[in-house]
DNA sequence: TCCGATTATGTTATCGATAACATAGAGAAT
DNA sequence: ATTCTCTATGTTATCGATAACATAATCGGA
């Protein structure tokens, strides 16, 4: 008899609670998924049933009898940075209201195809029945495993000429672009970056250096730093251009916290912020607004993004079919504070 | 022939991939779990027919049949306090090496019960074979719930006179005294305290608070703020002190994020930190030891704290039975910077 | 040369729930 | 009164993998 010397320690399941309130399993199974279906009175009497004997049921095996895991996994490389921090929070809460329980994976920065992919196949083995997915550009092993996932799919933070299923992002380049036009617009025509080596940040610098010589500006240098980035590193990267902050500079960094470190070593050594060096970051982290003075940044609805996923991924469980809507790209806009 | 209209699309399953190889399911499984069992050439071919395939095994069924789901479930508040980021990032790469995949829930600081067993019981649903929990105190049920399902368990961030199995944290209340004591050392007896209201912080304030008026010394005021801090919320606080910093004053905040707000605002007034005002935070995020000046903290080893989370549970899930010294203290200690 | 130990693989019976179908009883419609 | 619906519940056959047992093939040693 297989299986007899299997239970170490049994836990209450289905039976028992059927056995005790005096009824077939399936009442059980329609009471805790679709009680209208059930009688108040049989639907009371198996409540007490499961309350009395402390009953957990076993979403394990009630997933594979449906096929349905009630279970989404998102994979964010960190939910260190605010707009990341405050998507994943709206996200999880929406999902979570729906029913689903939200899974949540940390990536890292790192940018070993191995390891994503290894990280994707352990959460597709658990057979998901949405995914959320940061950045849309995959191995294509990934790419492959996320289509045959036959699953619905948003992939955030990034836009994608080529999405696999539904997009929520916006494109990086474009708000480099934007903050070297703010900068021109105020005269500026000596530029610095400071940027982490991820692959996002480096394209907001990319855009940033193109617009920057489009118009005629000078790239006086492009500090580039492995991430996450630290306060730590945008003083240390601040230092190394002292020397050529003699006239006056514009600064764009990929993080707030570069910004931020910027920006107190600029002034320890008595640069004047906007005057001589003006200052935007990305993110708009509360330490923008809320240090002194406050600086200029630029923010991206993470709230936003997150509803907005999780409406796109209710809607598809939902059983509706796939729309053009369902890749937009998320606003965002400089906030302007002291700093320029 | 119920069952035969339940599949919309007929993903890779472990059959497949035994008859493509022309070997038996089992020979499958065992390729995946267990190589050593199987023949060189064996197992080249049913390699060859799983990459051919594409084969992802299913989790969900494997988790019913072995009942093991090869998953731990970890719960924390929130992953921007660095004492938490920290702590599931080492937990979770220390997992994510034996085998184990994380699923990292975040509760929030709320103290609603009925949402924190209602997510208790999602994850319990889903059979993990471990659990990583913050806090030491749970409802009656959630209590009960844990005990039942019969997995090893770690309680971190917080110490508990009766650890439901083990337990890694330290004591708050100690905290608060230990930084008392430092200040009183310093020759300070006016001291004021700016906190959040979630239950550690306040213990944390509780346990200074009794330190210092065990010495005699005076306690101007104390001001209690909803989690989660901000910096802002610091500066607002320190405002309202502002009349009381007439004489040299140390203050005691809960969070790094309100002491540095609460100097920004000091600074801004023209109180000089640390002559007429001391601070301390708590939690040693980046930002008190690379703002200028940097500023006094307690510091909490996360990573310490997760990996030694991790080798408890891994060894229990090993087979090993519980230990007395599976209940250990984390230390922390007074990181002395410029603000004191 | 034959046998017990070892290794490689196959077979069978579950794991605990649910989809689909089946059925009994109550009330509505004619 | 009779048939038809609908509602509440039960029955059966899986979902896709693995534990435990069974068996065939290989091998070294007396």
């Amino acid at each position: 008899m297989p299986g007899s010397a299997r239970t170490p320690r049994a836990p209450v399941k289905i039976t028992d609670v059927a056995a005790a309130a005096g009824v077939a399993p399936m009442t059980v199974s329609r009471v805790i998924n679709t009680p209208d279906r059930v009688s108040a009175e049989t639907a009371a009497r198996v409540r007490a049933a499961i309350e009395r004997l402390g009953y957990v049921p076993n979403l394990i095996a009630g997933g594979l009898s449906s096929r349905r895991s009630r279970m989404v996994a998102a994979i964010v490389p960190t939910i260190a940075h605010p707009m990341f921090a405050g998507l994943v929070q709206t996200f999880t809460d929406a999902m979570r209201r729906a029913g689903y329980q939200v899974m949540l994976s940390l990536s890292g920065y790192s940018d070993d195809d191995a390891a994503a992919d290894a990280l994707l196949r352990a959460l597709l083995g658990r057979r998901p029945d949405a995914l959320l997915i940061t950045g849309a550009s995959h191995s294509a092993a990934a790419r492959q495993m996320l289509v045959e996932a036959h699953v619905p799919i948003v992939e955030i933070w990034d836009v994608s000429p080529m999405p696999i299923d539904m997009l929520v992002g916006f494109n990086h380049a474009q708000v480099g672009a934007e903050v070297a036009a703010f900068f021109q617009a105020k005269g500026h025509d000596r530029f610095i970056t400071i940027s982490a080596d991820d692959a996002r940040a480096l394209e907001r610098i990319e855009g940033f250096i193109q617009a920057v010589q489009h118009a005629g500006g000078t790239m006086l240098g492009n500090t580039v730093l492995p991430a996450p980035s630290t306060i730590m590193e945008g003083r240390r990267a601040l230092r190394d251009f002292l020397p050529q902050l003699t006239q006056r500079t514009a600064l764009f960094c990929s993080s707030d916290l570069l910004a931020f470190g910027a920006i107190t070593e600029a002034k320890l050594h008595g640069i004047a912020v906007p005057e001589q060096l003006a200052v935007c970051g990305f993110g708009n982290f509360e330490l923008s607004s809320a240090t002194e003075p406050p600086f200029t940044t630029v923010n991206v609805e993470g709230a936003e993004a997150g509803s907005l996923a999780a409406n796109f991924l209710l809607r598809r469980l939902a059983g509706e079919p796939a729309r053009e809507e369902d890749r937009v790209h998320v606003s965002f806009r400089i906030v302007e504070r002291g700093s320029t």
